[in-house]
DNA sequence: TTCCTGTATCTTGCATACGGACTGGAGATC
DNA sequence: GATCTCCAGTCCGTATGCAAGATACAGGAA
């Protein structure tokens, strides 16, 4: 018999978490904008059920606040918590590039470079929307190898607030994208090198500029509601 | 004015969810048990809103696993999900001693001993459920001192898992307890001499003897309902 | 003016109702 | 006896209603 599996429609929860989260991450929401259910649920045309649980999955990775009575917020990072995130998010990396090397080195830097492409393309089309997408999914690929679910689900719970800080704290800086490229383009070299040391200090400094990029707009306090 | 805070009564979610959360890590529920909403709601006397809310919850902690339409189950690993889970907590509570001992030295060794007099009495009490419960006591404290909150997060969110499966894997072997015990007065020992590189290979042998000791059970099958 | 207070209106927390999906078993059919 | 079909029971997904806390602001008292 063939393999005449269906996929599951999507539940309305799964649907409202999705589409809250890449408006929060697309930026199409500001950081410590207040978000009613109510309101939510009219504009998405459902009921608030749904919403709530949504907005409750949003709570547990870090993209909405939840105050009891009061509202809900989209998250608002100060500089130590980004500062934070960046520490754990270089641990949580060059733990999963060590695992991918160790474990399939073949199929990751084949995922890689085809995302490091579609970085290009994104890059050639100008959109910087699309970058910071392309670029996500490149620093995914990492968790997709690595072969322990743990790690990825740990990633896959800063993950949002990676992204979304990637979108809004990200300022077109003289030649920043370029810079950016760059340093992609040696990760996937010494990854297929095998070089896992210099792997490392790429790793860290890319995220370390990020950080100080970020830390610099937080600063500037331009992205308040 | 003295200060009269009141503190907030905890929500009905919470509640459940701690509720629940006891029940699993205690072990007075199988693994692989079925939950149902409407059981559970009427076994808690709330209704089924908060119970639901709840299992979510769990369900990101891995406590319990969702099947759309079909029910609400207690987690039952496979030996290689035990096995991925002692690799990754390994890692973070290897980076977390790291950030404790070059952050906040003195406090986490204060903390580590409190936890450590916390199990002795356990011991001697007898109580296997109080030994694992200061056991799990013992390496929070790595988390609370450790000065990154995402790195705490990561580990609440697999905290549930390990802590159950120390409570329904462990099985009075002879001896058992007593080289547990003596393992972490080995770490503690080395983490107040500043040696890193000890306490990293005394962890990493302690969780990996009860990796062993966990695949042990899982094979015979014993722990299924 | 300044401060307090009552109230309108917002928010979420929780309970309940209904319908669709799944499961297991009794009975019919071959 | 084996297999299929139908049906009742159970579960979850979602919508809706009500209660209670939080907030903002108008209006009165000092």
């Amino acid at each position: 018999m063939p393999d005449l599996k269906v996929e599951q429609p999507k539940s309305l929860v799964a649907i409202v978490e999705e589409r809250l989260r890449n408006a929060i991450v697309d930026a199409e929401m500001r950081l410590g904008e207040t978000l009613s259910e109510e309101a939510l649920s009219e504009a998405l045309g459902v009921s608030r059920t749904p919403v709530r649980e949504a907005l409750a999955r949003l709570q547990l990775q870090g993209l909405v606040t939840i105050v009891p009575k009061k509202g809900t917020f989209v998250f608002a990072p100060t500089e130590e918590d980004v500062s934070e995130l960046c520490v754990f998010r270089y641990m949580l990396e060059t733990q999963a590039l060590r695992e991918c090397m160790s474990k399939a080195r073949g199929p990751a830097l084949a995922a890689m470079k085809d995302a490091l492409a579609a970085m290009e393309a994104a890059q050639a089309g100008g959109s910087r929307r699309d970058y910071a997408r392309a670029d996500t999914v490149f620093h995914e690929v990492f968790f997709q190898h690595c072969g322990n679910r743990y790690l990825g689900n740990a990633y896959r719970g800063v993950s949002g607030r990676v992204a979304a800080l990637r979108t809004h704290l990200s300022v077109p800086l003289e030649g920043e994208q370029e810079r950016s490229m760059a340093e992609h383009h040696l990760m996937v070299e010494a990854f297929a090198a095998g070089r896992l040391a210099d792997l490392d200090s790429i790793l860290h400094r890319h995220i370390m500029r990020a950080w100080d990029a970020y830390a610099d707009v937080l600063r500037s306090g331009e992205v308040r509601g």
